[in-house]
DNA sequence: TCAATATGATACCGTTTGGTTTCAAATTAG
DNA sequence: CTAATTTGAAACCAAACGGTATCATATTGA
């Protein structure tokens, strides 16, 4: 199996927003790199790059069929980016929990 | 007020595993540029370019104090990333979904 | 077989990024 | 006042990024 890739490429991967509207494109159905690179406004070869750094990140999974690639969405991937933003819920809270305490203290006033 | 910063701001503060690192460290409590700083093997300078960027993304609010700059994280920054995030939620319960039905007729054979 | 199709791979180019060094400016401490 | 402190800003550099064009390779369809 593949050794889950470092947070540090799942975040790469989501830097750029074609990345990120092809991870949008690939919510409905899987699709070779031509389906995805329609519609952008870029060479097929730019998309393919994009695909890789997605790859690398763990994002999508490519299935070779033929001469196609077939390229599917890994949404699992994107636990360690809930995994780090879950760290602020918790500072979040704390100042949630402060502003619970001050509007209380301002109420019985 | 300041509008609010682009989504790609925030995709683009988060890339840099400095930057995550100097929100980690923001979360105890406030600090200088050069508390910041310290710690990290880098100048000052590259810091405080990373504070920009980070600032750039509205994830830290700076306020001036004397000749001090105080650096403050700003958690509510995240919300676009959580929004972003949520998206992909949805298709992850479609996903269980299926799974479930999926199981299910499997059951009932 | 042979041409069309789908992709892989490489070289190349301009811009951005992440870092440095250096110097100016503002503020504070003594 | 003067020196030390804290920051701002700019020039500079190597590497990464996002894109292009080009060519090679593998597969498929007629």
């Amino acid at each position: 199996m593949p050794s889950a890739p470092p947070e540090q490429l799942v975040f790469r991967a989501l830097a750029d927003p074609t990345r990120r509207d092809i991870l949008l494109k690939l919510r409905g159905h899987d699709m070779t790199i031509a389906e995805v690179a329609d519609g952008f406004d870029m060479t097929r070869a730019a998309v393919k790059k994009h695909l890789t750094m997605l790859s690398d990140g763990g994002l999508i999974e490519v299935q070779a069929r033929g001469r196609e690639r077939i390229n599917r969405l890994n949404p699992a991937a994107l636990s360690p980016l809930r995994d780090w933003l879950s760290i602020f819920d918790e500072f979040w809270e704390d100042k949630l929990a402060a502003l619970k305490t001050a509007v209380e203290k301002d109420t019985k006033t």
